[in-house]
DNA sequence: TGTAGTGTGTAGTATATACTCTACATATGG
DNA sequence: CCATATGTAGAGTATATACTACACACTACA
């Protein structure tokens, strides 16, 4: 699961580095704010995926979904932990709730939501 | 936010202990598996709250809503966590769009979503 | 009066998290 | 051929997390 992390992030660099030079792990590390050492151990699944606002920066760099490398990391966004801490009944409920509803089902709930009649 | 979690822990405790003696906090410390010192230290803020193991253990005995107190902890379940990063673009977007929706309509959905028309 | 139970103070510990620092070997381009 | 850049190896570090171990003082009650 870690291992999924550095590999995908890998794959992502690497595309980018097709393209522009700017993507070497050196320069990418430094951008996102680490030792290149470091990313290299990360990227192999030699270390544990990095802190959240590493992999936010990570993020960004590589045109990538937050939410999404966060997850692969293990790890659930700290503002959304924030949302369900507000009201962890509720919260709580709705989303075991949803555990096993099919992503179509899920989707049309958020539609819903969006378009709000609330 | 740390003290609100050992208060909230003491008054629900001491309520217990009026009408049994079980509940002192030196049992209550063994039975969810911790030294009568560090429940002391958190009951009193002076100590950050304990895992979510433990938490777990002191929503039981206390007849508690864990999710309840683990938020007053700062966390979030594991199990809700796991849900979550399975499929983190669909969840991350739903709730960051239930943020702001006053709590009737969000058991509306909730009711909804139990009551699966899907 | 002693002993059983109560809460607390101080110090220490094991493990995890999230990295840095230095050095190295290889490759690449001018 | 040499300067620069590339990825990697190994060791070390600072901080946080989640506790334990032990000693102490107070109270109740038999």
């Amino acid at each position: 699961m870690a291992a999924e992390f550095g590999e995908y992030v890998r794959k992502c660099r690497e595309q980018k580095k097709a393209k522009s030079a700017d993507f070497s792990l050196r320069k990418l590390a430094i951008r996102i704010g680490v030792e290149p050492s470091y990313l290299s151990k990360v990227e192999r699944g030699q270390e544990a995926p990095p802190s959240e606002a590493t992999i936010a920066a990570l993020a960004r760099e590589l045109d990538e979904d937050p939410d999404v490398l966060l997850a692969m990391a293990g790890k659930v966004s700290s503002d959304l932990q924030r949302i369900i801490r507000k009201r962890p009944k509720l919260f709580a409920q709705l989303i075991r709730e949803m555990k096993n509803m099919p992503n179509h089902a899920v989707l049309r709930v958020v539609r819903e939501v969006r378009d709000g009649d609330w």
